[in-house]
DNA sequence: TTTATTTTTTAGGTTAATCTAAAAATTATT
DNA sequence: AATAATTTTTAGATTAACCTAAAAAATAAA
């Protein structure tokens, strides 16, 4: 069935949304996201829900059905792969991404994202580590911990982010954090939860809490 | 000033129509192109001009203005590097590349274009021999003449063609044709204008006058 | 368990791009 | 030059996606 670019960006929202909970996605949230208003949410969750891509009673909030979920993967799979071909082949930095892989994510024809896949090297993360669904929706396994989680000094590997906002990935790139930086804790503070910690070997520096819960590692 | 997609594809279209003939362009003509009625043209024709893309008289058709020319060639700079893309990076077939160019062209970011150029090597020509405007708009020089336009047996060599429907170029590809492919004309018949000629030193074919007209040589 | 607050939906409108049918202007033909 | 044919425009509707304001439902607080 015929999608729009719009119909489209409301699956991928609400397919965001549900990662973080099991819970149903309130109208609110979504509109949130959308940057639009509650009542054109209503008006959209009808029609989706019309076409079966999403599970809708009215006042109890939104869940993608299986048809829906499969769409929003293509689509985070078509986004995450265009955003390696801007960082690896275009020399984009990764947080100038964001905004042309949302037009690029758009682009329908399996045949070029599966070329794109191919001519990439078939890459499991995207620029900020987040991991690309394969062609039939499954996503690679990666299990990474948050920064912020880990209790004690110890060794890891920056893996990937859990933000892709620019002032956040600079921020990073400033601290010299980039995918596949060595972090060596080497004190938790107890007080603001800060993190002393040494990146790639250099002198140690100060990571707030705000920062660490938005880096993910590999122990 | 913010433009749509429609927009850019009437200012694609009626750029199209204006490099065959000098006179403004039609309602019809437009209409034709564009799949849509000749009201809806009417309208649209009104709005572009009242945005100073284009010049229109009402019952007097249509021409590009300077400024609607320059967006007009940015949208055939990137259809035909995107194609270039297609064909060379990801392996599609010439006559594969036009549906997926037709959404790509749309993709709005200079930077991006800028570095796709540098990317593919500053091509001069796109997989049909179309000429690739470069940054500021301006078209390299090609001159080739139509095969259909020679008047005597002559060898010449393929550069381009005037027309990319699938099945123009899938009957080309059956019968050998591609950019740069060698033509040793053998004769001209009076009758039907039809052309006998060697292709890459093969044995002699006939290539209808049809064919020719669409096809570009260098001399 | 009422009352207050928040969330969500409905009702009614707007804009961009399209359509059909009818009117007006242009062009072609006697 | 008058009439016929064609082209183009206007008038009035439709659809998708949005909006504001008001009503209804759900949730939280007294």
């Amino acid at each position: 069935m015929a999608i729009s670019f719009t119909e489209e960006n409301y699956l991928k929202v609400i397919h965001r949304l549900s990662e973080a909970t099991s819970e149903d996605i309130s109208t609110n949230a979504v509109a949130e996201l959308m940057q639009t208003k509650a009542a054109s949410v209503t008006d959209m969750l009808r029609k989706l829900a019309e076409k079966g891509w999403v599970n809708y009673q009215k006042y109890q909030g939104v869940r993608l059905s299986a048809e829906g979920e499969k769409i929003a993967l293509s689509i985070v799979r078509k986004h995450r792969l265009w955003e390696v071909f801007l960082v690896d082949k275009m020399g984009f930095n990764w947080d100038e991404v964001h905004e042309i892989a949302e037009q690029l994510e758009h682009i329908e024809s399996d045949q070029l994202v599966n070329k794109l896949d191919e001519y990439l090297g078939f890459p499991k993360t995207d620029p900020h580590g987040d991991p690309i669904p394969n062609k039939d929706g499954v996503l690679p396994e990666l299990a990474y911990s948050h920064l912020s989680d880990i209790k004690a000094a110890k060794t890891c590997k920056l893996m990937g982010v859990a933000q892709d906002s620019a002032v956040f990935l600079q921020l990073l790139t400033k601290l010299n954090l980039s995918l596949g930086a060595k972090l060596d804790i080497q004190e938790i503070n107890e007080f603001d939860r800060s993190i002393f910690v040494s990146i790639n070997d250099a002198a140690p520096i100060f990571i707030s809490h705000e920062v660490a819960k938005n880096i993910l590692v590999k122990i």
